[in-house]
DNA sequence: CCGGGTCTGTGCGCGAGCGCACACATGCGT
DNA sequence: ACGCATGTGTGCGCTCGCGCACAGACCCGG
């Protein structure tokens, strides 16, 4: 059932349009509800539809070997799933799963490849995000690989943070461990570390954000890193109200990796401790 | 200095365009040495010219604090350097740095741009290979983060034999260790184990391969799916000739994410038991 | 109220890789 | 020829995370 123009348009996405673009595109959307767990797309297959997150969020998974899948990028309402469908392929490069039972708008590949025919806005923002999704890949592997399971684990919970809207969502130890590509045990470790210095507390699955603030300090410098992309490209500010003010300098510091300036504007970021 | 329509041209990207497209575009190019350890463009940083390796190739690799760059994606004749600029943004989202020493086309943002602006069937032919590059970025964190050293090391000298059109090439155990993202004597000891073997020699950064074969049963699946990303994409096969037609096995890693056809959209996710 | 499923804490032995350091080999230049 | 820079082999102590296993805690339903 096509959503009336009245309902409100969560999506950063689509509220970069331009009016018109929008509406078309809405018009032609499916309101779904996202259901954890829930596969919406799979490595190598079709993509039936993309995704546009209101309150639900999505995660890209990479899938080895019989190995459970690695989390390496996360969609919600500043975004969208399905954005390859600009390149011009129609299969899905990795598997998109929710990660967050919630709303969002969908709409066919058909639909949406003449909907991008029609409209070159529509089809450089989808691009313009197609770029952040390829950073935020690029910076996932380095850290996968380097950092710690403890600043990783704050990294996510931020991540998650500010795509559910709330400072208390469900997900228990076993499955951030897939996310993160550990074992299970090990994310009660940290888990445990971060809620003994009072930055979250949780039970049974139920995670609460208690100390924003020190959860980002906690955190490896990616999330800053990714964050900084997210502005630098689209040039607003990343995400909800509490992240990164950051606005991209002469975008020379703005990108991580640079120690330089820039970044003290900020809460000072003195990852290693 | 323009090179002659008459100069042959190995880069597959470009050969698989029309006549007419390719002559517009390489007419447009400059012939330039790429030598070893050249930074061709940096994360954040405007990208000048777009490179077409025809014997050179090419690391993308993610720098992160202050460790050295982790290499998350190669290029050699069968693509390009810059394929982000196909999305409309001009800054590079990582790294690229000269690999291997040899020669290149390359092209003024600006020029392909232009070109970009008038031909559908370029524009395509870089929104897909771009879409390859992706798969090789999400497989490659996973790579990085769950498989062993050695795999790694294997997997890595064939996707290098592969764009060096040699089987005897340049760089020394400490390059290999910062590729790999891992210390320089780690990369010794495994690649000793792969001469002890005979699947290589080496001496002083002089590495050659002897049984390639070997060298892929040895290497880990990613090497396989990378290359059948690529073949799905580009429907022919993906590198010259001796590229893995065999380890199709049990067709899981040949063709990897072609599971079920239809996983219709809700999945259970029985995660942990 | 009890029992079974689920979620989390904790312990133990183990292995891969780290950081460091040093020895040896080979190539190169003056 | 020598000395020095570069490349490779090897060893030692250590940390992180693995794999496994089990115990307690909590929830819900019969």
């Amino acid at each position: 059932m096509p959503i009336g123009p009245s309902r409100r348009v969560d999506n950063k996405l689509l509220s970069s349009l331009r009016r018109r673009e929008m509406l078309a595109l809405t018009q032609r959307c499916d309101a779904v509800e996202l259901v954890f767990g829930q596969v919406l797309c799979e490595r190598g297959e079709l993509i039936e539809h993309a995704h546009f997150p209101l309150t639900g969020f999505i995660s890209l998974v990479a899938t080895t070997d019989e190995r459970p899948p690695l989390e390496i990028g996360l969609i919600g309402n500043e975004g969208m799933l399905g954005a390859t469908l600009v390149l011009g392929v129609d299969v899905a490069p990795m598997r998109g799963v929710v990660q967050g039972s919630g709303s969002a708008l969908r709409i066919s590949r058909t639909q949406l490849r003449r909907e991008l025919d029609v409209s070159a806005v529509l089809q450089h923002a989808i691009e313009r995000y197609l770029y952040v999704v390829m950073s935020q890949l690029a910076i996932s592997a380095a850290c996968t690989h380097f950092h710690e399971t403890t600043p990783r684990l704050a990294r996510w919970l931020l991540m998650t943070h500010d795509r559910a809207h709330a400072n208390h969502f469900h997900l228990t130890h076993a499955f951030l461990a897939d996310m993160l590509g550990v074992r299970r045990s090990s994310v009660s470790v940290a888990a445990a570390a971060l809620q003994r210095d009072g930055l979250i507390v949780y039970t049974r699955g139920e995670i609460t954000i208690l100390d924003r603030l020190a959860l980002e300090r906690a955190a490896c410098s990616c999330y800053a890193a990714e964050n900084a992309d997210y502005a630098r490209i689209f040039n607003s500010t990343a995400n909800p109200s509490h992240v990164a003010s950051h606005r991209s300098a002469p975008a020379r510091d703005a990108a991580p990796g640079y120690p330089s300036a820039d970044k003290a504007q900020q809460h000072e970021f003195d990852r290693d401790h």
